[in-house]
DNA sequence: TGCTGGACTTGGACTGAATCCAACTACCCG
DNA sequence: CGGGTAGTTGGATTCAGTCCAAGTCCAGCA
């Protein structure tokens, strides 16, 4: 939980109120709140907190690998603070909710050299996409 | 080609100068378009042709299933017009250019029932991301 | 403990993508 | 070929995100 705040210090962020209150919202919930969300929890406990200082500190988290961003296609980004289990996502199209799932395979594997066009390929991601119980019954 | 006109008009379209336009751009190059590219593209055949017109249009086209939508990350939501054979997507984080690939695996038979949280999964999307051998060597 | 340099924050203006909408146009059926 | 209605227009609007110059305040050092 705070060990989020200790690897900050020790990479040598100044601790301030401010990038104390979104780490801590987004270690609250486990779930993916887009910016704009992750802007109002801290308003909730930082009134004075703006909206450029909550992008700047997602943005860090994001490059320092502690968060990861996940842009479905839905229209804002969102935020997974889920970062040091390598899982995957489950949308549903119609709310956009998303569940983090952890399929069995290694799709990394599953693509042959010969697909990979010169590219150094670092990263898979995988989106499953359908209706969530309480969209498919609407 | 213009099977996909004709597919079109089997649906019930109205075919305007407008929407054979756009298809015909999105037939054109297999590349992943962006709106905007496409639109500008379309304005080179049809001076008059509005933003408005290619977003409804693509929208259409879209959920009629004769065209994939592409949310990386970056900026503006790609068209992909290669809707019939099923593909995934390499992209480059850095100049985000994105090349069709076809893995081996079947990454939906991966996700066990279990994991599906009452979903109806419906369709997968699997997406690499590497450098390119330009941006690999820059 | 108190100073101070520079890292952080602020908020308002700005950009780029996409959507909305009310007036207009033109396709298609009879 | 005339009318009803699907389709189009373009300008205003929204929404997410970025930029920037001025102000704030953290941390290391004396």
């Amino acid at each position: 939980m705070s060990d989020l705040l200790e690897r900050l210090r020790g990479r040598g962020w100044r601790m301030t109120a401010q990038r104390r209150v979104v780490a801590e919202v987004l270690d609250g919930d486990h779930v993916h709140l887009t910016a704009d969300e992750v802007h109002s929890r801290a308003v909730a406990k930082l009134p004075e907190i703006s909206r450029a200082t909550v992008y700047n500190t997602l943005g860090e988290l994001v490059s320092l690998g502690e968060v990861l961003e996940v842009a479905t296609d839905k229209r804002a980004k969102r935020y997974d603070p889920n970062a040091h289990s390598p899982h995957h996502h489950l949308v549903c199209a119609n709310c956009g909710q998303i569940r983090d799932v952890h399929p069995s395979g290694n799709p990394l594997a599953d693509l042959p050299d010969s697909e990979r066009f010169g590219f150094t390929v670092s990263d898979v991601e995988v989106t499953y996409r359908g209706l969530c119980p309480n969209c498919a019954s609407a």
